[in-house]
DNA sequence: CTATCGCTAGAACGATCACTCTAGTCGGGA
DNA sequence: TCCCGACTAGAGTGATCGTTCTAGCGATAG
C-alpha cells in the first residue's frame, strides 16, 4: 500500500482526469485516497492549488514513459505513432470513456485563471514533446523536424481525445493518427 | 441590443469558454449580461444545465460559420486548411490566448458526468466535421476521405488549442495545421 | 518516564454554490 | 378600466466549497 501522501496524489490525479480541477472537492480527493482529511492539509499546505500541480506533474511522469514504451517496441516510428494513437483508443474504449489526458481538462480549466498551475501543465506538454522529439530524433529527423513532428503528434492526440469522448467514438483517435503517421513517414522518408 | 435572454445565453458562452463550466457561476453568469437574476430561472427553468446545453449550441453554430467564410476565401482547400489554423493562432494570441475552441472545456468536463451537455457537444462537433468535410467534397475528395479529412483537422485544431494556450505559444496551431495541409494535399492529390 | 514530532482525525468557519420563492413592474388585449 | 401574463428583482434556502483549527495518537529519542 502507498504511502498516504501518494494515495493523495493519485485521487487527485484521478479525479482531476476524469472531471476537470474545478469540480473536484478536496474532500472527495480525501474519500478517494481513504486518507483522513487532515493529512491532506498536513501534506499540502498550499490547499487545492499545489494538490493540483503536484497531481499534473505526477501524471506527467506516469504517462512520459509510455512514449519510449510504445516506440521502443514497434517495428519503426511511424509504426510506434499508429500503436500509440491505437493503444490510447483501446484505453479509452476500456475506461468507458472516461480514461484519455489526465491534465488537458484540467489545462483548459486553468488556463487563464492559475499561473502556478498553467505552468505546471506546460512543463509536463514540453516533457512529453522532448520525449517524443527523441524518438523521432533517433530515427534520422533533424532536431527541429523531430520537434515539431512530436508537437503536431501530441497536439493531434490532445484534440482526438476531446472529440472522441465527446461523441464516445474512437474514430477521432485513429484518422488523427494517420495524419501523424503520413506527416512522421515524409519527415523521415527525407532521411 | 440583445434581448435579455440572448445575452444571458451569450454571457455563458462566454464565461465557459474562458474559464470551464463548473468554474462559471450562474450570478456571475446574470452579472456579466446585466441580467436580472430571476430572469435567468424565468428564461432557462432547467438551470445551469440548460443554459450550459444553449450556450454550446449557441457557440456550434457561431463558428459553423467561420468554416466556410475562411474556405470559400482562399484559393484552395489546402490553402484554406493553413488559413484557418493561422487565423486561430492570430485570434488566440488577441485575446491573450483566452479564446480557443468555444465547447472544448466544458466538452472534456462533463463528457463523464452530465449525458445532455456531452450530447450537446457531440451535436456541435458533428455540425463542424460536417461543414468541413462539405469543403473537401466540394473539392474532389470522395464522401468518406473529405470526412476523415475534416474530423483530423478538427482534432488537430482543438488538441493545439489546448497546448498552445498552456504553453502560451502559437507553435502548436502552426504544426497542426502544417500536417493537416499535408493529409489534405494528399488527399485531394488523388483526385 | 516523558517530551517531541509527524501524522491522524474531524468539527467548525465563512463564503459561495445552484436554486426557489414571493412580490412587484409593465404593457397590451378584452 | 381592468386584468393577465411576461418579465424583473432580489432575499432567502440548504448544501457544499476550500480552509483552519484544536485535540489526540503513537513511535522514537533523551
Amino acid at each position: 500500500m502507498p504511502s498516504t501522501r501518494e494515495r493523495i496524489v493519485e485521487a487527485s490525479a484521478e479525479l482531476m482526469r476524469r472531471q476537470g480541477y474545478s469540480a473536484t472537492g478536496v474532500k472527495q480527493i480525501a474519500e478517494m485516497a481513504r486518507a483522513p482529511f487532515g493529512s491532506l492539509y498536513h501534506f499540502f499546505p498550499g490547499g487545492k492549488e499545489q494538490l493540483g500541480a503536484e497531481a499534473i506533474r505526477a501524471s506527467g511522469t506516469l504517462y512520459e514513459l509510455l512514449i519510449p514504451a510504445v516506440f521502443d517496441q514497434a517495428a519503426d516510428p511511424v509504426t510506434g505513432v499508429r500503436d500509440f494513437f491505437a493503444g490510447a483508443a483501446t484505453h479509452l474504449v476500456e475506461s468507458d470513456y472516461a480514461d484519455a489526458c489526465p491534465i488537458a481538462t484540467v489545462a483548459l480549466e486553468v488556463s487563464s485563471s492559475s499561473e502556478t498551475l498553467r505552468l505546471a501543465c506546460a512543463e509536463v506538454f514540453e516533457r512529453w514533446i522532448n520525449a517524443g522529439a527523441e524518438r523521432f530524433s533517433a530515427a534520422g529527423a533533424a532536431p527541429a523536424t523531430a520537434r515539431d513532428l512530436a508537437l503536431a503528434m501530441l497536439s493531434a492526440l490532445e484534440g482526438a481525445f476531446v472529440i472522441a469522448r465527446a461523441t464516445r467514438d474512437t474514430k477521432p483517435l485513429l484518422v488523427a493518427g494517420e495524419i501523424t503517421a503520413a506527416a512522421a513517414q515524409a519527415a523521415l522518408r527525407a532521411v
